[in-house]
DNA sequence: CTATGATCCTGCGAGC
DNA sequence: TGCTCGCAGGATCATA
């Protein structure tokens, strides 16, 4: 469900509330949860009871907030957080009562808001928390966005920087989109190239670059690769702003609020619908186990010689 | 090495 | 009403 404009509302929703705060209770409600976690359940809940919490970062769809331990003065750590397809990082008073899905709880203190408790829910199980030891980035420029330090978690090494982050080395991303074979669609999904980018966003930038997502990516030429990636920062900017995609209650800021950029899809999940460039039907085709949306007259396949 | 499809899991809406 | 089927914002792993 959440891939970048969503991670980044619920980061930037996070930061406040947890930067400069204490970690004062663990609660482990589904040890499926932590199956990203190194250690044991007991691990996670002592590692991280009295931890004082630094930054709230985030790469790509990967959130992660450095620690420091009890008594300790060294962020070694982090606690690293994927919300999967269904995940969502909540917000809410200290006591308030478990919410559906919720399967970890963290109660915090902070100096200024007091007593407050981050919920971790997920319908689905897909995502995850754990804690991971930060590596220094191998291009020395910050892990992330909201990012100080040039460290990330072990488990987000092999994560490409993302489209709105500065640091993303844009020659190495067109050197390996010109590399591979397979469709266009699937190599923007594939994070260890450019991270951020998922089913919705995929579809979007690709209708916005007139580009059919079954294209393979070695057959995209320099033109279209920088049409192309114009399309995927503009609707990731644009979905930021309008507080990201959300279809139903399940995608929500930490505040438990819908964002509203569906209003303003072009392709995704429009199938059978006008399109809005050219009135004609959007359609729709599965691959590697999920929908692609395209409009066949707009998104042509190039030419193949 | 690259490329591809299957798989983990829970819930919802459509159709019978 | 109750059942089955298909589908869902992701990442990873096994197989060719
Ligand atoms: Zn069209």
């Amino acid at each position: 469900m959440p891939e970048l404009p969503e991670v980044e509302v619920v980061r930037s929703g996070l930061a406040p509330a947890l930067v400069d705060a204490t970690v004062s209770a663990v609660t482990v409600h589904d040890a499926r949860a932590l199956t990203r976690h190194p250690g044991s359940v007991d691990d996670f809940e002592q590692s991280l009871r009295g931890a004082h919490v630094v930054a709230v970062c985030r790469r790509g769809k990967f959130l992660w907030m450095p620690f420091t331990p009890a008594g300790g003065s060294n962020a070694a750590r982090a606690v690293v957080a994927h919300l999967g397809m269904s995940g969502q990082m909540l917000l809410r008073f200290s006591g308030a009562p478990v919410e559906r899905h919720e399967r970890i709880r963290l109660d915090i203190d902070h100096p200024h808001h007091g007593a407050l408790a981050v919920v971790f829910a997920d319908q689905r199980t897909f995502g995850s928390l754990a804690l991971d030891p930060l590596l220094p980035t191998t291009d020395a420029a910050p892990g992330g966005f909201g990012a100080d330090e040039a460290t990330v978690p072990a488990q987000v090494a092999h994560i490409a920087r993302d489209p709105l982050d500065p640091a993303l080395d844009e020659t190495r991303l067109r050197r390996l989109w010109a590399r591979k074979r397979s469709a266009i669609k699937r190599v923007l999904l594939d994070q260890t190239v450019i991270s951020g980018i998922g089913n919705i966003y995929a579809d979007e930038a690709l209708w916005g670059a007139r580009i059919h997502p079954e294209t393979p990516a070695d057959a995209l030429s320099a033109r279209h690769v920088t049409r192309l990636l114009a399309e995927i920062r503009a609707v990731l900017d644009k979905a930021l702003a309008e507080g990201g995609t959300s279809f139903d209650a399940q995608y929500v800021n930490v505040n438990g609020q819908a964002g509203y950029f569906a209003h303003s899809l072009h392709a995704y999940g429009r199938t059978g619908a006008p399109c809005h460039r050219c009135g004609r039907p959007i359609a729709r085709v599965s691959f590697m186990n999920r929908s692609s949306h395209f409009c066949p007259s707009c998104q042509r396949m190039p030419r193949t010689r």
